[in-house]
DNA sequence: TGAATATATCCGCATATCCGGATATAAGGA
DNA sequence: TCCTTATATCCGGATATGCGGATATATTCA
């Protein structure tokens, strides 16, 4: 029971609804996200542990640079969750114009590995 | 989007997902709570006054005693959240010892309105 | 009207959470 | 090994949230 009100308090947050947003498009390593929103790295790498926290994320070390995605083997609850949010989220004008500006960057940043 | 986070933040204490669990059997006065969940009447109140304004509860006064209920003319994400708390919270033990006790509650109390 | 009951709100206090700059840690390249 | 880059954690301060006793409000009944 202190799993599920962690779970929720997770997804209390509105900074944490973006990121989770933006992972809905697959991996993604901690700068991408700063850059996308435009937020202080210390900020986004804490809300992260807090994603991690509550098992909504994983993360894995490649060279330099952490990634992290969604917890795809999460169990039925989380999944059926998540898929809640993949319908819902969209819908908000602050997760929209995060996702015009992930595509943008991305773009920019050309394929390959971070830098 | 505001709505999203408060909605979420609801749903982040335990004593509030008790609560939603007695409603999962329908209406319910505050003292039929307050007894249940052998909580102080304020914090009962409290916790019904947060699921209010996140939309997941309505209310209605019947004589002395206000009746809640879950919403259920909420939008199809609450409704497609509420079933997956349905889903959920039951396998809590924490959630089985109030629903025992409220059946033992409501039978003492016997049919007909408050006491 | 006055007392009793049911509920909501107020209050002070404790704890949790958020923020973002500063600092620590880890990996890679020169 | 030293420097740079990427990330995590620390820190102090602001705000939010939880608690439960005390009080205010609403309803009913005598």
């Amino acid at each position: 029971m202190e799993n599920i009100t962690q779970f929720f308090k997770a997804l209390g947050d509105i900074t944490r609804l973006r990121i989770l947003a933006l992972l809905f498009y697959g991996e993604l390593c901690v700068c991408d996200i700063t850059e996308t929103l435009n937020l202080p790295q210390s900020t986004v790498s804490r809300h992260l542990a807090y994603l991690r926290n509550a098992g909504l994320v994983n993360c894995r070390r490649m060279q330099k640079w952490m990634h992290y995605r969604l917890n795809t083997k999460s169990n039925s609850f989380m999944q059926d969750a998540i898929e809640l949010l993949k319908k819902q989220l969209p819908d908000l004008t602050t997760i929209q114009e995060d996702q015009a500006n992930l595509k943008i960057y991305l773009r920019e940043k050309g394929e390959g590995s971070c830098k």
